[in-house]
DNA sequence: TCTGGGGTCCTAGGACCC
DNA sequence: TCTGGGGTCCTAGGACCC
């Protein structure tokens, strides 16, 4: 068996655990420069605020029905996410990280043991008691079944008291019976407009389906899940594995229009991938750079641009990467546009180790020293303790951040004061 | 005025090989 | 009358996830 437990409106929940006086009311989290809504307490979701909502246009809503309103704080929900992740952990020596608030665990032969549903609630009991952090859990035979039985469990957290388990035909029918089609894992806007307009409106009609017709219409993909909806395992646990690509990439809370603004922009954003490469000890062989206008804005000229720069050697240094964002940066940037948003993407990523010489160009050894020595300093002293010159060179704050909570749990001058 | 960020996987088709 | 057969690799684009 499987399960899947989910943080319920993580983002919202972490910042509900430090302020225990917004429980039972409306709390949203707004994304990177307080843009849109990207989680929402419950309270806040029967208000009518939808996901990915833009906060300008909620204003009233918020203040009408005095909704607590933050800025994302993702060194909080990491750290959060470590502390729940690290407690499921130690209830099964099967665990897929899903996401920063997602988990699978396998529950292979536990069931000759222990008592499922105990053992899921005494799971629950534990991660709210340790840290807060409520969270619903569901099981099922397989993974796509398991995203089933969680989804129940969120929707009717009374009759389940949050964990829910499909463990018999019965019930798996009923619970694909129940689930709309476009609630299933795996089946986006494109798939269920194609299903619904051949007349399939849940999940259990889309397991009736034929395979040939799934695997010709949604490839092979669609076909697996159709088989784990199925209760044919298919999809099992997935390791731990490298990134792939590693981006970042930011919208301004103003808009540039010179060129050492958007410099200063990917050159911080290309360090950043390039600590972030470091720390999963990869290097990277190509990059991309992309710069573009606010496409809201219909009154001003639109421009889109990104350009792929393959490296003659594979690097994780933050001045080499710098060094090739600035070039391409150079290469698309026009003059009279109003830029809104930028960044770096590294791609084609090897092993640290695995770096193939140039004929034509040496490793500059003394990177890899001195990199080594940056982010010691940083990891000790504090983020951005030492950066390059040309980044950042007056600390301007580059986002807006208006509703910031505090680093409860991971910055001592934050911590929170208990009066006695 | 104000609209996020970071990932993965699969396929078709072109270019190339012998 | 009438143009082989069997591969690999790469890329762009599309779909999905949180």
């Amino acid at each position: 068996m499987f399960a899947l437990i989910d943080c319920n409106n993580f983002y919202a929940s972490c910042e509900r655990v430090f302020r225990p006086d917004l429980n039972g009311k409306p709390v949203v989290v707004l994304s990177n420069n307080d843009g849109c809504v990207i989680a929402r307490s419950n309270e806040a979701k029967a208000l009518g605020i939808p996901m990915g909502a833009p906060a300008f246009e909620y204003e009233k809503i918020f203040k009408d029905h005095n909704v607590a309103v933050f800025s994302a704080n993702y060194t909080l929900y990491g750290d959060m996410s470590n502390r729940v992740m690290s407690i499921l952990s130690e209830y099964s020596p099967e665990v897929e990280i899903y996401s920063i608030d997602e988990c699978f665990l396998k529950f292979d032969g536990l069931d000759r043991f222990f008592n499922l549903y105990n053992y899921a609630q005494e799971i629950r009991q534990r991660v709210k008691k340790w840290t807060g952090i409520p969270i619903s859990i569901g099981i099922a035979p397989t993974k796509a079944l398991s995203k089933v039985a969680n989804h129940i469990a969120k929707k009717f957290p009374e009759k389940t008291n949050g964990v829910y388990i499909i463990d018999s035909e019965e019930k798996r029918i009923k619970a694909l019976k129940w689930l709309p089609v476009e609630d299933v894992w795996g089946i986006g806007p494109r798939m269920s407009e194609r299903l619904k307009n051949k007349g399939i409106k849940t999940a259990y009609e889309f397991t009736q389906l034929s395979d040939e017709w799934v695997k010709k219409e949604f490839t092979i993909v669609g076909l697996r899940l159709k088989h784990d909806l199925q209760g044919i395992l298919t999809l099992d646990l997935e390791k731990q594995k490298d990134k792939k690509s590693i981006a970042t990439t930011r919208s301004f809370e103003t808009m540039y229009t010179s060129f050492d603004d958007l410099r200063e922009r990917v050159s911080t954003f290309a360090s950043l991938c390039a600590e972030k490469l470091r720390r999963q000890r990869s290097v990277c062989q190509s990059l991309m750079v992309f710069i573009r206008t606010n496409p809201h804005r219909k009154d001003l000229p639109q421009y889109s641009k990104s350009i792929e720069i393959n490296l003659p050697i594979a690097t994780n240094s933050s001045i080499e990467l710098s060094k090739f964002a600035i070039m391409g940066l150079k290469m698309i940037f026009k003059e009279g546009y109003h830029y809104k948003k930028a960044g770096v993407i590294t791609y084609n990523l090897i092993s640290e180790g695995c770096i193939q010489a140039n004929l034509f160009q040496e490793i500059d050894i003394r990177h890899k020293k001195l990199m080594e020595a940056i982010d010691k300093i940083n990891s000790t002293f504090g983020k951005n303790k030492v950066r390059f010159a040309i980044q950042d060179p007056k600390g301007i704050q580059k986002m807006k951040q208006e509703k910031l909570s505090p680093c409860y749990t991971t910055k001592l001058s934050d911590v929170i004061t208990v009066y006695v």
